[in-house]
DNA sequence: CTAAATTAGTTGGTGTACAAATTATTAGCC
DNA sequence: GGCTAATAATTTGTACACCAACTAATTTAG
């Protein structure tokens, strides 16, 4: 029976990988506070400009599927996006259910600004490309696998 | 002047390091979930179980900085761990101000029961443990390299 | 064509996160 | 010793994040 120790501890907090995504998560998203407050924008309205951006027009469930978000708490996100005049919302026509989400002028506007916030971040972060590929690439693995294990040791039908 | 492609725009969502990391968080955790809920803890509230099952006893100033949380956010956690019946909560002795934050009986027997729970995620996870640690390397970098940059541009003084 | 099942969004409730204001206690300084 | 600074928690307010229940619109089935 081996004593334990920082090193073989299974529950020890710095060898815990969920507790290093959660800190490193909430710490790069602060060094996008300053960046975003003078648009008004947190970070999980930056990601939706940045979907809408790249694929709008967007339902409220495309985004959520896009952005791994509820329903729940995308509607409420875009209606501050609306409040700060950056998004319209409105029923699509083709079909009543959906709310289709597209940009205001003043938000295709702020693209040509949101486009200096990427480098500024690897600059503060000071870290390597590569560096930042390699760890982008581990992230997409660990997204597939956690993803891909909705629900295991039961059927999959 | 180039046409903006998924290649070349800085602003495509799947290469901004910072939306993978939120998801990756976020569907990490939510393996937890189901693991840790017939303990009626959330991911937030084993962190700090994780803590206090290595260092009790902590302050509240010392698990904010362990877990890098506000004051603000510890505060009303702890109070649900102390309704969950996992921990005390008593002002130190020695400083008044400081709150000293302990197991209960509840709350150390737990740590058995929780041993079990980094196997079972890395088993779901379904990646090897290189990767993981590779993961882990590059996490610590970012979290590294975001804290350190608190105020860059500045004098360090 | 109509009733039932599905789908898209919204709403309400709980629990983080973070900032700012507040309170209570201690430490430093004259 | 008494006044002022600094410190530790709590509280309040805003904004996610997720779950469950609900509403409205559309599909599907019979």
């Amino acid at each position: 029976m081996e004593p334990v120790t920082e090193d073989t501890d299974l529950l020890a907090l710095d060898r815990q990988v969920c507790f290093a995504l959660s800190i490193a998560s909430r710490s790069v998203i602060a060094l996008y506070r300053p960046l975003l407050q003078p648009f008004g924008l947190t970070h999980p309205q930056y990601l939706v400009m940045l979907a809408l951006w790249q694929y709008e027009p967007l339902s409220v469930k495309e985004l959520g599927e896009l952005l791994q978000l509820d329903p729940g708490t995308m509607s409420p996100l875009l209606k501050r996006l609306q409040g700060l005049g950056y998004v319209n919302r409105e029923r699509d026509s083709k079909d009543e259910r959906a709310l289709c989400v597209t940009l205001t002028p003043a938000g295709r506007a702020l693209r040509a600004e949101a486009e200096k916030i990427p480098p500024a971040i690897v600059a503060r972060l000071g870290m390597s490309l590569e560096e930042l590929q390699d760890l982008h690439r581990s992230l997409t693995r660990v997204i597939a696998a956690a993803r891909g294990t909705a629900d295991p040791g039961h059927a999959v039908d």
